[in-house]
DNA sequence: TTCCAGGACCGGG
DNA sequence: CCCGGTCATGGA
């Protein structure tokens, strides 16, 4: 791992492959925007940084030290894992071979457990741009000052006090009681976000499906994006029609223990044949 | 105007 | 267990 930083940047390099824009914009987060083709700007875990892709193994991320990348975006990207291994694996598998050739390395960003619960029960039958503007709302309403026009994500506690007429400017329509609700019960420690992380996927799917408005689509994003549950596979629409046709069977079993990253990858493609 | 979007919930069969 | 209707919103 190579780290330097410099007077108002930290460039990092050889901590593992990375297709920076794919990984930004695939579905999986929804608060990064594109300035150029190869550079984001946005706030995780209430830091504002603009990221660059300089090339495949290489970021340079603006605006904050080596240390907040230390402490931050190292595990926010993933990087202690070794996805040049597990995507040589995969390859094994004739469809997901093309897919990792062609769009390299897509990572599974390790989010705020609350920001992935909070933004997937957003997404229920929903369009992704759409998703986006509500929680951008969401985050210019009620979250803090990160930086000039760039705000965090609202905490639990925060939302737990608002009402169903104070959310009526996201436009989120079904979906604002659903957030109030987790909300509470995340508050008040009906559920315990960061004890789902070391608990199996099963008792972590169990315990958010107690909530009003998360079944096990929404659980198993949480999971996946938000608790770094690698081998959860939430399965939407365009999942499921791509394993009805290619995986009748169920799943190769050498996907196990990385299911997660390959339901990205057959995301990301049905999403690219699907715009034509 | 109708259809659709990274679903979940509820009712009836 | 599985089926259809329903839930707001907005772009195509």
């Amino acid at each position: 791992m190579f780290v330097k930083n410099a007077e108002k940047y930290t460039l990092v390099s050889n901590v593992g492959t990375v297709n920076l824009p794919i990984t930004l914009d695939c579905g999986q987060a929804f608060r990064w925007q594109k300035i150029t083709n190869n550079s984001f700007e946005g706030v995780a875990f209430g830091v504002y940084t603009k990221i660059t892709q300089i090339d495949e193994n290489t970021l340079r991320f603006d605006n904050i030290t080596d240390e907040i990348f230390s402490d931050i975006f190292y595990d926010y990207f993933d990087f202690s894992r070794d996805y040049d291994s597990i995507l040589s694996t995969l390859s094994n598998d004739k469809m997901l071979k093309s897919t990792i050739e062609e769009y390299g390395t897509i990572r599974i960003l390790r989010q705020e457990p609350w920001e992935a619960l909070c933004s997937f029960i957003i997404s229920a039958c929903n369009n992704i741009p759409r998703i986006k503007g509500i929680i951008e709302r969401l985050c210019n309403l009620f979250g803090e000052r990160a930086y000039e026009g760039f705000y965090t994500f609202p905490h639990a506690e925060r939302l737990a006090k608002l009402t169903n007429e104070d959310l009526a400017p996201l436009r989120a329509g079904f979906r604002v009681p659903y957030i109030l609700s987790a909300a509470k019960m995340v508050a008040n420690g009906e559920i315990d976000l960061d004890k789902l992380k070391s608990t199996s996927l099963e008792e972590a799917e169990k315990s958010l499906m107690q909530i009003n408005g998360v079944g096990k689509k929404v659980a198993d994003c949480t999971a996946l994006f938000g608790l770094g549950h690698i081998e959860a596979f939430p399965v939407d629409r365009h999942i499921k029609r791509i394993c009805d046709s290619c995986y009748p069977l169920g799943l190769p079993k050498f996907f196990h223990p990385y299911e997660g990253i390959a339901q990205q990858y057959m995301f990301h493609y049905q999403r690219m044949v699907g715009e034509k």
